[in-house]
Order: C-alpha cells, then structure tokens, then sequence
DNA sequence: GTATCATATATCGCGTGCCGATACGTTGAT
DNA sequence: ATCAACGTATCGGCACGCGATATATGATAC
C-alpha cells in the first residue's frame, strides 16, 4: 500500500495552491507539467500537487479570467501553455497579502495570545 | 444579501482550525462557545469560524480522541467542556511544527526562488 | 408579560476541491 | 521490444467549511 498524503498537507495545499501557481506564472509563461514540478523542486519536495490536481486546478483559473492558455503542438509532445492575465496579477497580489496577514494573526495565536484573554461571563 | 466568507480565507482556516482549537484547549479545559469567542476575539475578528463548523469540528476532534468532553448541567446553561487528551498534545506539537515548515517553505517559494530554477529539457 | 437578544449546542444539505486511479499518446534509453 | 519519463485529461470518493435552521435558557428592556 503507497503512503496517502497526509490530511494536514492536503488542506494546507487548499489554501496556497492558487497563489503558488499564480506566482510561478508571474515569473513567465509556462505548462502544466513544469508548474507542477517547479513547485515541488522549489520547495525540496515538501509541497506536491498531483496531476488529477493540477490540471482541474488550471482550468479552474482559465475559467475564473486569472489565467490564459495557448496549445503549442509544434513539437511531438502537445503542451499547454498559460500566462497570468492582469485579473490573476492582481489576485496574485491581493492573495498573498491576505496569506502574509494570516500567518502574521497565526504566529500571535499560537505565540500564547489565547491565554491571556478575558473569560466571558 | 449578507456578504460571504471569502473562499481564499475559508480554504485558509481549512488547513489550520484542527489546530488553533487544540491550541486554545493547550491553555485550560473550555467549552465550543467560548472556544469560537476567543478565537476571533484573539485574531482581532480576522479569523472566525461559524458554530456550524465548530460543533462538528469538536466531534471530530473528540471522535480522534485528540479531545475528551463532559457536560456540565450545574447551571442553567448546558455547557460541553472539552480538554485536550495526550494524543491531542502531541497532535498540536506535530501541526505547529508542519505549520511552522510550510510558512517558511511559502515564504522561499513566494520571495521570487521560482525564477532561479532551472528548466527541464 | 412579552419581546428581544446573547448564550449554548446540534444537525443538515450544499458546494468546493485534493486525491488516487485510470486513460492515452509521445519520446528516448536500454 | 520494453520501460520510464513526458504531457494532458477526467472521474468518483471523500472531507469539511458554511448558511440555515432547530431548540432551550438567561438577561434586559418596555
């Protein structure tokens, strides 16, 4: 039996993936099979998607406007290539500043905020 | 029409909730109520989770025996308290610290790392 | 006395999206 | 000829946050 992924991970994933992918295409036009693994390699292989999720996961950006697709079938492999639209810049932008915020309220949740609240009556 | 939670933010909470309540129950035995309170009151009303995610979240919890639960019928008010369990301390331990890895692991992978890697041939 | 709100817990259906499995064609190495 | 890597795609299963709704008590106001 292969290892399942574990749950933790997964709904991390759920959280981060858009924005990763939007970045990785902030950086230059790019296909499906490369994100994928620029985004594991880039992160020593802690942070993996699979296939069966990248690739609802990019025409779900399609879709949403943030991201354009072109084929290039000049080659005998076919790819996908995707570049961010000006719609997935500023999603861009604007999710990793909500990320940045919610790490920042996180590490002062768990630094031991909690215990000094007030008990309500 | 009540605004809704934004999406990007609710995926967020998906991958951090388990722990922010074990968090909150690692500094005293509390009940669902005050466990939701104290969590947006802590977060300054940036993260808050609605009671139909939190009585679930709870069973869950106490169905991985991460938490343990009694009632209270003393007063008026029926209160379920709940206290993290051994399992459930060392869970917290183990999740702060995957947090704590993946925050980092974002951090590189959105500080412009992507653009350094090199491409496939 | 009764309207109303905060307290307190619970359940249900809905929608979203990650995952493993599976399919299918190409290229290159052995 | 076989097998791994490349490259895209879709499907069912499943987990879970959310809004809505139900239920009951205590406190405050009129």
């Amino acid at each position: 039996m292969a290892k399942k992924v574990d749950k933790f991970e997964s709904d991390l994933l759920r959280g981060s993936l858009d924005m990763m992918v939007l970045a990785v295409l902030d950086q230059g036009d790019q296909y499906g099979y490369v994100i994928q693994k620029k985004i594991r390699g880039a992160s020593g292989g802690k942070v993996s998607m699979s296939a069966g999720t990248m690739y609802p996961l990019l025409h779900r950006l399609e879709g949403e406007k943030l991201i354009r697709s072109r084929w290039d079938d000049s080659t005998g492999r076919r790819r996908k290539w995707y570049a961010l639209t000006a719609a997935g810049r500023k999603r861009l932008t604007k999710q990793a500043n909500q990320w940045n915020q919610y790490v920042q309220c996180m590490a002062e949740l768990m630094g031991g905020y909690f215990k000094s609240l007030p008990e309500p009556g």
